[in-house]
DNA sequence: AAGCTATGCAACCGCAGACTT
DNA sequence: TAAGTCTGCGGTTGCATAGCT
């Protein structure tokens, strides 16, 4: 266990008397009994580098590396910053090969592509972007990606409205709403490791990625279903337990798997805590669900990651109370990414500290492709 | 030219998880 | 195994500047 005497300030003694503390006092109290302040926020320097500073830095780590402890860096170069600033900075400005600004057609369908399919795990998509920072990205996409699409959808969906106005059968509507779904300018984005962004280099793993896009309905379909079906949603109690090993193992799945998800909802009574199980729709109050999951995806895919995610907790609850009150072990599995560890590592890493040491950003989105459901070979 | 607003981007913050002792 | 420490991530903030009135 590491100690580091400057966590505790000298104005406070060890044993202090039992009088009320101050708030220094306290903070102080705090800072040895729990977790530390990463530094000493009043004399480290805030705001934006100078070039000095960024000369310092970029020497010291060129020539030393940054020794894999951020904190004691800018001590040992005399800088007045924090170390996670310094982190930060170098990552984000001073690393070699860095790009700034100018995102190209290519570039910016890989990240709404992504997007769509991760949500706002920009760490992984900047890592399927050679020179591009997460932080560069982030900043690309709340300041100009989403806007663009945001304007694009808009169009696509009032010339929507426009048909299915003309459409006056509900089986019709609902399927034509359905197709607005694979229609809008967001699902029909070329998948990054198609032939066609062939200067992108294809991720190399064990099962390489081959359909990860939304580019038809099935597998917008799929991407749904399977996050359900990922977190059993199924009667099939044998498929329960058995937790998807690899994305080919899962199994196409029948057009009418729809109708198995209206199945029960878990009812708990605020007065007994008791749980009972009611038959429901689970699209009941989701009338509109085919264009509600278009704006969803379309329009706040992270939301729609969120508002999925509920689905899941509330279905496992219904796992739980399957059995009898106990937990259920698969449940964490419905929550996370699950276990890493077995899946290999892939060349196709952006080339900074070892893949920020070692985590293999596209083993992550695979896994991530596995747990929604995407098609892989 | 001055003031206001919108935009872009660098940097900060807090949290979670991994790692270490 | 528990608790401290460090790193990395995503969300947010604040400043500089461009564009508009």
């Amino acid at each position: 266990m590491r100690f580091h005497h400057s966590n505790l300030s000298p104005l406070v003694p060890l044993l202090a008397p039992c009088t009320r503390p101050t708030n220094t006092q306290r903070e102080a109290r705090i800072a040895e009994m729990g977790r530390a302040p990463c530094c000493d926020k009043a004399n480290v320097k805030k705001g934006p580098w100078s070039p000095e500073e960024d000369a310092k830095l970029k020497a010291y780590i060129e020539q030393h590396g940054t020794g894999g402890n951020w904190i004691a860096l800018p001590q040992k170069i005399g800088l007045k910053r924090c170390g996670k600033s310094c982190r930060l900075r170098w990552l984000n400005y001073l690393r070699p090969n860095i790009k700034h600004g100018g995102f190209s057609e290519e570039e910016d369908n890989i990240i709404c592509s992504l997007y769509v399919s991760i949500g706002s795990r920009w760490s992984i998509i900047a890592a399927q972007l050679p020179g591009r920072t997460d932080n560069d990205i982030k900043n690309y996409w709340n300041t100009r990606l989403k806007k663009k699409l945001l304007g694009k959808q808009r169009k696509e969906q009032q010339a929507q409205v426009r048909r299915v106005s003309n459409n006056h059968q509900k089986q019709d509507v609902k399927r034509e709403s359905e197709n607005l779904i694979v229609a809008s300018e967001v699902i029909n984005l070329v998948p990054y490791w198609s032939a066609e962004y062939s200067s992108v280099p294809m991720p190399v793993t064990d099962v390489s990625f081959q359909h990860f896009g939304l580019n038809n309905q099935t597998s917008l379909r799929n991407l749904m279903v399977n996050k359900l079906e990922g977190v059993r949603f199924s009667s099939d109690q044998q498929q329960q337990q058995q937790p998807y090993t690899n994305a080919c193992e899962i199994p196409s799945l029948p057009d009418q798997v729809f109708p198995t998800m209206v199945n029960h909802v878990a009812v708990v009574s605020n007065e007994t805590n008791s749980v009972t199980y009611q038959p429901t729709n689970i699209f009941e109050g989701f009338e509109n669900f085919p264009s509600d999951f278009c704006e969803l995806v379309c329009v706040n895919p992270h939301q729609m990651d969120r508002s999925m995610g509920s689905f899941n907790y509330g279905v496992e609850s219904m796992d739980v109370m399957s059995n009898g009150g106990s937990t259920n072990t698969t449940s964490t599995e419905s929550t996370s990414w699950g276990d890493m560890s077995s899946l290999v590592y892939s060349p196709l890493v952006s080339d900074y500290e070892g893949c920020r040491q070692g985590i293999p950003h596209d083993v992550v989105a695979f896994e991530e492709c596995k747990y929604f459901g995407m098609q892989m070979q």
